[in-house]
DNA sequence: GGAAATCGGACAAAAGAGGTCCTTTAACTC
DNA sequence: GAGTTAAAGGACCTCTTTTGTCCGATTTCC
């Protein structure tokens, strides 16, 4: 369950691109510098969400990234599936990856119990929510 | 949240001598036995245990680990936070430690909300529990 | 005294997180 | 076509954390 850097500059990123008017084409050193993120790292993270579809490339000149969708239909969840690798609401909150179906961890039944809420806590959160809070 | 192999290898240990007879004093090599877990790592963990008083160590031949107190009495959370550090709860589910007061993360509000649920799932768990389920 | 056990610190291997750099490719402008 | 700017992608690097190992010291039983 728990979040790297990467989701946190991707958010950043992204919200950062969300508050330019719809459509704009921004490129990374525009996003990285306006979250003041290491460019780099972030062009990096960039590529994983344009091949998952969250955001679209254009190259050359005066270029760069624009969102695919409008802020309110781009979910957390997505945001972290795209980066962290799907399957992320598989992972036990627990222990990862290593509480698989054939050998539950110690918790699993109980942790089944709040991952709906989770789940819908990071479906139900979008871009939209996020922009407006670090605008606020 | 994400918590380490220690918590995994401290519940099992600790389940493993729940499973003696109440009062029983066993050397860390049966319960690494037991389990099939490193023993020299394994002690190291039941050092942190005996010094926030879930076990009592008794040195010398023959002699070993025991429970301080009734299977029902050990929490989850009491052994994650003799692990992994005291202040477990407070720590963003998300972002770890990296989410404070002053500078909360971009879900802190949400996280919030279930927070409660959480922290009463691992505070309702107990050492009984996780030994009934490891024996059937 | 010898054996068996914990105590505690130093050390080390492996994995993951976080990040840089460089080359290639695409598209625009002159 | 040449130059410029930007993404694409891979190689590499460094730091931290995780997951341990090992050894000497101490305690206690026999």
């Amino acid at each position: 369950m728990r979040l790297t850097k990467e989701t946190e500059y991707a958010l950043r990123g992204l919200s950062a691109l969300a508050r330019q008017p719809q459509g704009s084409v921004v490129p990374v050193t525009g996003l990285a510098g306006a979250e003041d993120l290491p460019r780099s790292f972030l062009a990096k993270i960039f590529q994983k969400l344009a091949r998952n579809g969250i955001v679209q490339a254009s190259r050359g000149a005066g270029r760069g990234y624009s969102l695919v969708m409008a802020p309110e239909e781009v979910t957390v969840l997505g945001v972290i599936e795209a980066v962290e690798g799907s399957g992320y609401m598989d992972h036990c909150l627990f222990w990862g990856g290593h509480c698989g179906g054939s050998t539950p961890c110690l918790l699993h039944d109980r942790w089944a119990n709040i991952k709906p809420q989770l789940q819908e806590l990071l479906e139900g959160t979008t871009l939209a929510d996020l922009t407006a809070a670090s605008a606020g």
